[in-house]
DNA sequence: TACTTTCGTGTAATCGATTACATAATTACA
DNA sequence: TGTAATTATGTAATCGATTACACGAAAGTA
């Protein structure tokens, strides 16, 4: 159909040479204000469009960036997207997005990928902390790539990272749950290899240590985020000598399934039992009993992210920048955790 | 640090050409076994990475194809591009993701972006059907990079879709209300401008006259997809003469909305009201009255859309393929509208 | 031995845009 | 009018990989 139209076809129509094409089209000020003019005019009737690639291979810029997550379809990871792909947009940055699947040899291939791809940077959240990929990660900074993790993230010299203040947000929920009352605070604790979740857990524990409550590790139950292991992880708890009276789970998932098997049980909410999440999913405030949950302002961290790397894009390569941004949850709370509102 | 490695550095490394060192690393047949192999151990040594840029330059292919969603926050578009990258990532392509945010001008720019980075092919679901970007459109298709619309679609010469049947979903949930015994069904109608809103209504009234129910206007109600929206229009529908006895909404947060001003209102559901809502978003399961919601299978269409996709990227040019799949909606009946399973 | 195949590499063009350097054209100034 | 300074444009290299064509060397055939 139409022919791919080039800076040549525009020079050889107007008998002068593509140099001096591109000169007109980038505002070259040695040009002659009625030649930009005309090859402007000719440009468009002729429907040019500049050839990113061949921009790309000549500057070494690809204008794309990667984005490397668990997995997409979780309001988390694709709020962080968002925030991601609207903060770039505006200075022309394509955003590709690539997943884990939470496996560590998947991640490892992503990057090298992104990295064969030329994009300018990666923003990710690490899949496993303790997963044999330095290599691919220290390729990715050999080649002066820069590399920010968001919320998962792994130590490594001159990665910067913006995350929330995990510690913070289990202390802060750990606390309102005492500050209702309760006395035998359970916790669903993720995997603790990664920080995140292991920061929640300390806050949890900091906690109830102020309040002068025993830590007891018969209460610390590991969970996969789903409803399932949340159902299954009360069915444990509730056999123990002295069953807890509330849980701080790490996952939101996991927390609506403990819900859902405490009401199996005709155990009242928040009454009896009062139940926080994290995360702050969508449905947590939908629900009928509406689930307290930490907020992680994903938006605002897939912004920050994006910023983060604008910062270091452009620095020269000898400047190692290692920006660590950390925001602050918020709890929302709820009705699953309110007896006062009851 | 690590400087660029290119097939030039092997060559002189070896002391052969440029043009050795490329055939042995693409196992042309033509090249001594003894010079491929010393070719690849010394690239591997030099860790060496092929340069995408200058091949998508050569080749005229980038391997990215670009997807555009109004959002992608939202569950039913992440799964979506959850199933495209899934299908494609085994054959080489990343995904670059695009938002329009319900903006035909964002959609149009988008298209202009992702043509201009030599995506090789488009999977998008429209903004807006009466849109004016026509012209986006055809130089897509003059460029000869192939187009797929998913869900929201729009009819296009020469462009393939991937959609649900709309038509059957709204056929099938309004025939379910009319099998739980409600009279008095209102539908609860997204933006007529767009096919799948249009189809669902037409199912619906379909269904109704199926039935020998008389249609009545003013039992049709245009929202947004917002909870709010499904309030107000709860409260517009009960200050009818004949007020309602079920919502049929094309959007599960209306139906939210509806359930939740019906609650306050103290009418039970579904005894004497129910309540159907469209995309079966993961909230409409976990909520204590769950909601029946039509499924599209969001996963499924992005794996189906990406297959259309590479039939026919390879394709000659001459050959227009305009391919149409239709998928089964899948209607998912929970709490908010069975009476038979109080 | 002389001649034809076959094999393995080298040469150089190409993809499309940018840009340092060279050069031609114009203007400025004495 | 002659020369310097300025301005506008052309030439050609470059980014990195691929590939049609050419060519020398080795192997096969008579």
């Amino acid at each position: 159909m139409s022919e791919k139209i080039t800076i040549y076809d525009i020079a050889e129509k107007l008998n002068i040479t593509a140099a001096t094409v591109s000169r007109a089209l980038n505002n070259n000020p040695k040009i002659k204000e009625s030649t930009r003019e005309l090859v402007i005019k000719t440009a468009a009737a002729m429907n040019y469009k500049q050839n990113k690639l061949a921009l790309a291979l000549k500057s070494g810029r690809s204008n794309n960036i990667g984005v490397i997550v668990p997995r997409i379809d979780s309001n988390f990871f694709a709020s962080v997207i968002r925030g991601i792909e609207e903060e770039l947009h505006p200075h022309g940055y394509q955003v590709i997005i690539c997943q884990t699947h939470e496996s560590t040899k998947r991640e490892n291939e992503n990057l090298y990928t992104l990295i064969d791809a030329q994009v300018d940077g990666i923003i990710m959240s690490v899949t496993d902390v303790t997963g044999e990929n330095d290599g691919a990660f220290q390729n990715v900074l050999q080649k002066n790539v820069p590399l920010i993790f968001f919320d998962r993230s792994k130590h490594i010299d001159g990665v910067s990272s913006v995350t929330i203040n995990d510690f913070r947000g289990g202390y802060l929920t750990t606390k309102h749950l005492i500050n209702e009352g309760c006395k035998y605070i359970a916790h669903l604790s993720g995997d603790q290899s990664l920080e995140i979740f292991k920061n929640r857990f300390l806050g949890y524990k900091q906690a109830l240590l102020d309040s002068g409550i025993t830590f007891k590790e018969e209460y610390v139950i590991p969970v996969k985020s789903m409803v399932e292991a949340g159902k299954n992880a009360v069915d444990t708890l509730l056999q123990l000598e002295t069953p807890p009276d509330a849980i701080f789970s790490s996952s939101d998932f996991a927390a609506l399934g403990a819900i859902q098997e405490l009401k199996e049980r005709k155990i009242s909410i928040p009454n009896d039992f009062c139940v926080a999440g994290f995360s702050n999913e969508p449905f947590t405030k939908f629900m009928e009993l509406s689930i307290t949950s930490v907020d992680q302002s994903p938006l605002e961290m897939g912004k920050m992210s994006a910023r983060v790397f604008l910062e270091q894009v452009d620095k020269t390569d000898t400047i190692k920048i290692e920006k660590k941004v950390v925001l602050a949850p918020e709890l929302h709370i709820r009705k699953s955790s309110s007896r006062a509102a009851i």
